[in-house]
DNA sequence: GATGAATGAGGGTTCATTCAT
DNA sequence: TATGAATGAACCCTCATTCAT
């Protein structure tokens, strides 16, 4: 828990880049954007991170640990799988709505950064979806989830779709509730999960 | 038809740039990292884009347009909501299969380049998104789907679901079968949103 | 006077060259703005010089030519030294006023372009001054003007004087009396140079 | 008297400019030139000017804006007109020998850059122009010149006259007397000036 | 001769990074 | 630790020039 230097200076430094990188896209952003922001000199970035790539990485490592623990915590209850799901749900809503320009960040920037930093980026991607694959598999096997369907498969596709609700309530300027689809999207997913919802599937 | 100078060249710059564009991203691929493998020289993209942000933007707007007539004719056959729901799908399928680096272009930098072209790239995505709720919201109004969703959102969460689906086959270089996990997606998603689906559900 | 491919032409591109750098100035200028004004492709231009430079100094050849034919025959004529400064005053003046655009040309980029065509432009230059100085040293061994200033010295002012004065009536788009300030300036110099006026000087 | 950055090292720069502008030409000279011969990285010179045409814009109003107050000084003084023309002229000789080259930067860019920065230009020059004309007025309004010339056109005179005297003494390398024939001119000028010069006048 | 699409060297400018203070 | 002036590599873009038609 104790760290070299001023873990003040770094968060702060850590959270201009969120909101700068939010703002303006990792690569449109400049160091001394961030720099001014966060209210220090441009050199002492360079004190906390490598580089800028770094920055970026840090910021990463930072949020997408604390998300994956927090999603861990919910996943580890020994409630039924769709209730956790339904709160890992919920509390994702709820950290959108608390920190929107970090959803943004780790949203957007995960993408377009893999391409610099692919292993890593994939490696805490990889890390919270796991988390759900299991809740699901869990369900699965305990009879609650239909088990016709990859339990990944089904991960990945509950993950894009909430990506993609809540990055356009983030780009859209929160315009509309989020909750409500949140709610609404859940609803479909669950219901479409259902082990008796194979029934009818044409192809 | 006829354009001044070489539609010819003007595309193959434009396929050159889906392929640097998808191996390095927009920000890190350098012009003439284009011009190489289009096999021009760099001033010559020039003759056919005002800059490396309207190559992009050329991108955008040739392919986006090319995929939205495709979603278009197909939604507007006679078929049933869920019957053009599966072709919509499955149609999409094939074109990440034929071409996944375009794909991933349109997939991966509209998001970055929202920050650098937004009202523009809002539009295309908006473009292809209206088609999509249209088809659900003729499901809904003829009692094909369930209608206590918004089709808005349901739109929004097969995209994004399918988006998601296609740009981690892309890129895990297609090491699992993307027809499959389509199908499974789309049966849990028709599953979920059939008119009857809405009865066990919780919160 | 025969010369290969078309006079008309060449002289066609000579002109579009005037207008434009008198507009934009010989570096500002772009080879393809001299061809659009002259109606013809870039590389035409290439046909009849053999460089943007080359242009230009063959702008300068042809015109400075007749510039310097005009004056020598005014020079050369039985008047007094008095009445052929007279002479060649009124005939630049009404140069200047008749082709606006090539005076400004010749007295703006000579300067400029004297860093890279050194001694050509200044040879041009010297054979138009030097008919000017022996005016001058004529009237001067004649009694006819004062002698106890250099010819030289004489004529560099005179065209200084009168280059200012014409360059800035061309650069204020001809708000005022060229002709008028003309005969001011050289009724002054006509004073100052009179035998006796060396009579009253100072220092 | 304070300003952000180093006073000392934007002077090193424009002093650089003056010699690399003189030596070449504003459009022909690299800013790695003027780098190189500040003894700065090209970089540098962006800390301190927007961009060449404003180094060349800062140049002109530095250096103009001291002349401009050397030649107010000279001229707000209490001695009759002629002999304030007189020390504003020996006063141009000492600054044209003194430092040559920013002469020549002045008198060769401020016409070419007329193109590009004309207003700008024009309103330097137009001040300094002033300060003479004044001088001018006053002499002819007190009967110490003639008054039958305006005295803008006399003053565009002199300008133009000392300018291609000392332009022409710049270029060819300070090969003879500029003292000498600034002495001769003057001497021309207010000879032709004396309020009863105008007698024997022609035309 | 004439064209104008293509070329590619070169330059202005940016900005991540360094380092003397 | 912190600063921010300085650095200079790198890149987008321009445009004089060429050459296949």
């Amino acid at each position: 828990m104790q760290r070299s230097r001023s873990t003040d200076k770094r968060n702060r430094i850590l959270q201009a880049a969120v909101k700068v990188f939010a703002d303006k896209g990792f690569y449109v952003a400049r160091v001394s954007d961030v720099a001014r922001e966060a209210g220090v000199a441009d050199g002492t970035i360079y004190l906390y991170f490598a580089s800028k790539g770094e920055l970026l990485r840090g910021l990463f490592e930072e949020n997408m640990g604390r998300l994956i623990e927090r999603v861990r915590s919910v996943a580890g209850s020994s409630d039924s799988a769709t209730q956790r799901l339904e709160r890992i749900w919920s509390d994702y809503v709820a950290f959108v709505q608390t920190e929107p320009e970090l959803a943004e960040v780790l949203t957007v920037e995960l993408r377009e950064s893999g391409k610099f930093m692919n292993e890593f980026a994939a490696d805490l991607f990889g890390a919270f979806l796991r988390v759900i694959v299991e809740v699901i598999a869990e369900g699965q096997s305990q009879g609650e989830l239909r088990s016709d369907v990859s339990a990944r498969t089904v991960a990945r596709l509950m993950f894009g779709a909430f990506d993609e609700l809540s990055l356009s309530w983030v780009m859209s300027k929160n315009k509309w509730d989020l909750d409500a689809s949140g709610r609404e999207a859940l609803a479909i997913f669950l219901a479409g999960l259902r082990p008796d919802s194979n029934q009818t599937q044409s192809n």
